[in-house]
DNA sequence: TTGAAAGCGGTACCAT
DNA sequence: ATGGTACCGCTTTCAA
């Protein structure tokens, strides 16, 4: 408190009327050039003058003030619950993020992590968004869709495993992975087939789409489905492995890669022997798969661009009559390596 | 720009004044009821009104228009280059958000992806947060956090390797994480170890400050740094590992864990017994490290509790008078498995 | 070419 | 116990 030449600390935070003042001109001016609009003539000197106080006082405007006044905003609200996003790909999110910026949007993550359903949903209108997608968890409820929507939110997009009611749904069917994989097993020859079900809650939605998947797969083909569950940890995969012959199964999959490589290791360790007692295959296609040994077979998940899901959310934007729809922004294979 | 298609659906957002209306009272009452404003009676009775109003409208406030006339908001903004948060563990972030929102801040990860240092800065500061915090990747420049600081921002915080000039930086020295590493190995016998260094632009400051941390552990004990280039894909892993007998190293530390188990996998197709031919450590203590053989040393990164850091956060913008300070939020080990 | 002024949706002070 | 009202910072008619 002593020392330092008192700088006026608590300086305030410069407006577009303190660049009018400085550069002595109205605040509508200022407005003018530093959006450049199109419709206003400015002379060249006025916009110098103002460009220059803007720069010297630092001035940043003030997003909040904006859009309250434009009565809309572009943000595009990705509420997560987990933080790492769900069961998408690094460069899907990346690649959709740029899209959308270079469509203009402000692109805005919402961790939701302490809060359930429809309060979740009314946090998020706060912010009165033009657009919500939800890329796996953090599902919103129906109700959750009619308060985004009443608040402003010209496109609710969901990209979760379910139709919600209301939503501008783009469904990226997850019963799709699981239906892949267990068709894959059966094909070979496998007749009674685990399923693991991860234990963390986080993953439930999307681990519940990927077994009814393998069971809809199983129908009618004599084989059997068994739900198995399984934490992501050492000693719960040890677990598993140790009661795996009373199980009476010939082949499993393991929900994704991250599971599957724990459960093999476990298996192994057990004695159980890939693939010629139990196959195994996991989903996501991860570079470390191919790393063990056996190599680890898989589901190729191919998302669609995200260019392509920026473009689709900018057009039920800029047209919200569009009806719901839905749209396959997912495509899976088989990849065989040697677990399987 | 003409963009309204004038929308007979397009009923009109409930406002306080809509809900004021309907509930018989004035907009000052909706602000009293709904916030429970303690300085204020209200009686029973038309509290009731004006929740049932407010809730049959589907009145939901608009946070733009509260901060605007507060002067300033509770937004903690996390800016990320990349999406899933840089290299940070989920369970740490998960908590960090957890503990802000009960501090009553409102979290929100701001993608800055295509954005540019000082225009990233400016980004931000639209949103006129109360604090910014980096984790790791997206550092702001000294002339950001100035810009930052203007806008209201009352805390910067940076948890990347280098100290702003200006943020009240908490800094994780990602140094720390490189020389346990080259420590350990060269504790162990090695004289010549490589330390890989990913190609990915997101992780060079990560990698970078990890390098620089290695150089200094070897420095005075006659072993040598090696830097080595390598990209998170089986073929550069597969090429490094082709020369790997040309370079003479005895030892490596591959950056995290998974680059580690890449390349170990390379070394080892390539015929390099590991360890006795040579050591590898890498990273992170990710579970799937110990399921390779020999299983994957590592470095374990405890970071403090993300309360904790809240906790600093929190403080920093209630006594912003608070001298920048060096936290020490990273408490490295090195993990002895079977790979060194 | 520029300025004055009316709001956007809340909040909080001052009356009543 | 309530209501009236003046803002917050910015955009955008409408006039000059």
């Amino acid at each position: 408190m002593s020392q330092t030449p008192e700088l006026p600390v608590e300086r305030s935070v410069p407006t577009s009327a303190d660049v009018a003042r400085l550069a002595g001109v109205s605040r509508a001016t200022v407005s003018y050039v530093l959006n450049n609009t199109a419709s206003v003539r400015i002379s060249e000197a006025t916009r110098l003058r103002v460009r220059a106080a803007a720069e010297e006082l630092g001035y940043v405007p003030h997003a909040a003030a904006r859009s309250l006044r434009a009565g809309r905003t572009r943000t595009v609200l990705l509420p997560t619950a987990h933080l790492p996003l769900g069961p998408l790909p690094g460069p899907f999110s990346d690649e959709f993020q740029r899209a959308l910026r270079r469509l203009d949007y402000t692109v805005v993550q919402y961790g939701s992590l302490g809060l359930e359903g429809d309060e979740a949903a009314r946090a998020w209108a706060e912010l009165r968004p033009v657009a919500v997608v939800c890329l796996g968890d953090a599902e919103p409820t129906a109700h959750g869709v009619e308060v985004l929507k009443r608040s402003g939110a010209r496109a609710v997009v969901t990209l979760g495993p379910h139709i919600v009611e209301g939503a501008h749904a783009l469904v990226m069917d997850q019963r799709a992975v699981g239906g892949c994989a267990a068709a894959h097993l059966i094909r070979r020859g496998r007749r009674a087939v685990g399923v693991v079900v991860p234990e963390e809650a986080a993953l439930r939605p999307t681990a519940g789409a990927r077994l009814e998947g393998a069971f809809a797969a199983a129908d009618g083909t004599g084989a059997r489905i068994v739900p198995l569950t399984m934490a992501y940890e050492e000693e719960s995969a040890a677990v598993l492995a140790a009661r795996w012959r009373a199980l009476g199964l010939d082949g499993v999959y393991a929900y994704d890669d991250e599971y599957a490589m724990l459960l093999m290791r476990a298996l192994q360790d057990e004695g159980v022997d890939i693939p010629g007692e139990t196959a195994v295959i996991g989903a996501g296609d991860l570079l470390l798969g191919r790393l063990l040994r056996p190599r680890l077979s898989t589901v190729s998940i191919d998302l669609v661009s995200g260019r392509r899901l920026a473009e689709l959310v900018d057009r039920v934007v800029r047209e919200p009559a569009t009806r719901p729809e839905r749209h396959e922004l997912m495509a899976v294979g088989p990849v065989q390596r040697e677990s399987s």
